[in-house]
DNA sequence: ACCATTGCCTGACTAAGGTCAGACAGGTGA
DNA sequence: TCACCTGTCTGACCTTAGTCAGGCAATGGT
């Protein structure tokens, strides 16, 4: 298909959006506050967030974000208070009064929601949630950002814990991390700072014949798949592996893991025999790489 | 399934909209121009447009927009001159500069969107666009206006228009309208002030036993099929014809309009004998109002 | 103990977006 | 012809949103 009728479909939809859904941000105004400051009630949330954290997730300079909190906490909406971790960080909470007023915002915002679709029969009402659910997940994902980080940092750890867990949950016989040794390098994907996929790379073998590096630890959130993004992943640690002058890149993996064996097979990996002693791998694929 | 659901799901491609689709806005501006002027520019398009619908469309306060104008003029990208039919409305037109300007408007915002969308496999992309515009096409839908509007007035006669020459399309001998008799009340539905559907009805039979009315000349536009408006319309209609105290509603069709045969059926109307000698009529339906 | 860095805050400043009241020209019906 | 209406324009005014440079306190490495 041509990207033309994409960027068509996109613009098209990009201004009924902004007619039509767009004034669902304005049910944020007419409560007393300006539009800035009842998305960062909003942003803020029930539980309170660092604010750090805000400034990314709403973009704001330093600056303003910090002036739209003292704004905040002179109408007694919320209050900060420094981080005991690390005194120079602060976190944001709501007061009664602000949580009162995040109730009422996300009530009003559900209404207009709701007016706005009133007049759809349950099936298109159906048809519609359906396919904002695949936009959302889609255009989330193209906005995922796939960075390299140190194998034994903060985020890399985040991230293989997660994996480990879901092997632990996945396997019918528990899943047993022991002592996980560090990887050459790690790639962290991440939406919004959180970790949503991860993998890295290790040489298992550098002789004259090949040059090999293997695949592990890799891993996608549940709640993020069927988006590509394992194949996206999977390509960009080819990438990686190619600049480190592999010729080849093995991988293991538990006949549970039913996608993440269509994935290899959909992106070119051949079956080949066990090439390690991994207790908890079944399956064993290999790549040529040009 | 539950609206909240679809509120949810609606409130959350709300956020992903507004933090990553939201920026193509600002692909409007690095071009000198503050994007309300930018958006106007674009709202004004290569054809120009009258400054009252100017003013709907992009919902703005008429000093402002005259501010407005005034400072695209000052720059000489646009120009207004009155109207010859009523010369106190006026017509804006962009200037060569600033359909000049207009074209790298939309390269900008192609270029941008399709940056958007680089990441995506073409599966994923067309996943996209048809969810896209799926959704575009019930959200647009769903805020369509139904307003009874004078069977004899330009509104009606547009749409009925529309209606004949679709016939006379799809017949395979043509279809004369000869005069069409004006009827007793008409329902247009518009969505951005043009008609998208319409419907009327007319008494045929007022005794004893039954008062029946007529629906006819109903019609949907093309593109707008498969979104519930012809559901919508008949209910309306049927509505109405209630509130003229008719106990039940008749009208006639072609073999040809199966889409429109289908959904009579939905909506409970059943078949039966020749009830007027209407000779492009091939079926007969009737639905008795409670 | 020192220094660079990080995280947040403040003051000064600007652009953008928008409202409101009134003016004024053109049009319309009695 | 007059009174009133419609559509647009102008001046005065205001809020919101945001930038930038510099400041201070807490932290971490040496």
């Amino acid at each position: 298909m041509s990207t033309g009728l994409a960027t068509d479909t996109l613009r098209r939809f990009n201004r009924t959006y902004t007619q039509r859904i767009g004034v669902l941000e304005e049910s944020f105004l007419g409560l007393g506050l300006p539009l800035g400051a009842a998305r960062l009630v909003f942003e803020i949330g029930a539980s309170g967030a660092a604010v750090r954290d805000l400034r990314d997730r709403l973009g704001l300079d330093s600056g303003y974000l910090s002036r739209l909190l003292r704004d905040l906490e002179s109408r007694a909406l919320a209050s900060t208070a420094p981080d005991p971790a690390d005194r120079r960080r602060r976190h944001a909470t709501l007061t009664d009064a602000g949580r009162a007023l995040l109730e009422r915002l996300e009530t009003r915002s559900d209404e207009l929601a709701l007016r706005l679709v009133a007049p759809l029969t349950e099936r298109q009402l159906d048809r519609l949630t359906e396919a904002l659910a695949t936009a959302d997940l889609l255009v989330r994902a193209a906005t995922v950002v796939l960075r390299a980080v140190d194998p034994t940092g903060p985020a890399a750890t985040e991230s293989m814990d997660r994996y480990f867990a879901e092997l632990a949950d996945r396997f019918p016989d528990g899943f047993d991390p022991g002592t996980p040794s560090p990887l050459d390098c790690f790639t962290v994907a991440t939406s919004d700072g959180t970790p949503v996929a991860c993998g890295g790379l290790q040489r298992i073998a550098d002789d004259a014949t090949a040059t090999v590096d293997e695949i592990k630890r890799m891993w996608v959130d549940p709640s993020w798949r069927g988006a590509g993004l394992g194949s996206r992943l999977l390509r960009h640690l080819e990438d990686v592996a190619r600049s480190r002058r592999a010729t080849a890149i093995r991988l293991d993996t538990n006949g549970t893991l039913s996608e993440a064996i269509a994935m290899y097979e959909r992106s070119g990996y051949r079956r080949i025999g066990r090439y390690n002693d991994n207790p908890y791998a079944e399956l064993f694929f290999e790549k040529t790489l040009a």
